[in-house]
DNA sequence: AACGTAGTCAACCGCTCGCAA
DNA sequence: GTTGCGAGCGGTTGACTACGT
């Protein structure tokens, strides 16, 4: 893809922002506000990128934007969220008021990410569910094919905590995807459906027998969707 | 004091997505 | 359906700093 227009000028200047530059755009922000990246900085008087422009206003410049140290608070719901959620980080920040996602991404790869050790107990996989949906209707798509109920345990170095948490962990047959979603302690049937919701937010998805046994997901029922090729899970 | 190494974090890069034409 | 563009996201880089030898 070829670079925008307002952004395909050389001279464009890089690297730290001057204390003068962030005074012009903030400045520029304040009074006209934000109405197209790629343009304001030659209305801001700037010699940079939108793009530079937008991610030094929305790491650095925009008010209410919390700087410092993490409390111990919000290490927590990063780590949990990080399990919930993966390197998502612009999700994860919808959590943490006044963190960007910058500031979260670098905090975990400096401060978090070596504390933290996963230890996966593969006895606890307790169910398979496998379905091809291409035998049904023809259609190429991808889409689930085996989901593990498992779990794990994290821990942290330093001793400080640690909690046990159950995974889902999908298969696609056709995509190179090996995707894990972390579901929570304990997974519950509500969990399922919406990580179920996450993947594939055109299916339907039930829970034939809302009950779980020994902490398992069972009786899985994809409704309309799969074929279930197992004959484990029939409706 | 000089140098090397590791840690930190702001900024960049490449990519995808959504939307309008 | 295709193309072009703006916005946003996550991975990576590199400048700077702190610390150890």
């Amino acid at each position: 893809m070829r670079a925008p227009k307002g952004e395909m000028n050389t001279s464009l200047k890089k690297g730290s922002w001057s204390l003068e530059e962030d005074q012009k755009l903030v400045s520029y922000i304040n009074r006209y506000g934000i109405w197209n990246w790629t343009r304001m900085p030659e209305f801001a008087g700037l010699l940079r990128s939108g793009k530079s422009c937008r991610l030094r206003w929305l790491n650095y410049l925009k008010p209410n934007i919390k700087r410092g140290s993490f409390s111990k608070e919000e290490e927590e719901i990063i780590l949990h969220s990080h399990s919930l959620l993966g390197n998502r980080w612009s999700a994860i920040a919808t959590r943490l008021p006044g963190r960007t996602d910058n500031e979260i991404k670098n905090y975990w790869h400096t401060h978090l990410k070596k504390r933290v050790t996963h230890t996966p107990n593969d006895s606890t996989i307790s169910s398979a569910f496998k379905a091809n949906d291409n035998q049904n209707t023809g259609q190429s798509v991808n889409h689930v094919t085996e989901i593990f109920i498992s779990q794990s345990s994290t821990s942290f170095e330093d001793d400080s905590s640690s909690y046990t948490t159950s995974t889902c962990s999908i298969d696609q047959e056709i995509g190179i995807k090996d995707n894990y979603y972390d579901i929570g302690s304990p997974g519950t049937v509500e969990d399922l459906q919406w990580f179920w919701k996450q993947l594939c937010p055109n299916e339907n998805f039930e829970i034939g027998n809302n009950h779980v046994q020994d902490q398992h997901f069972s009786d899985l029922v994809f409704e309309d969707s799969f074929h279930d090729s197992t004959g484990l899970y029939g409706a």
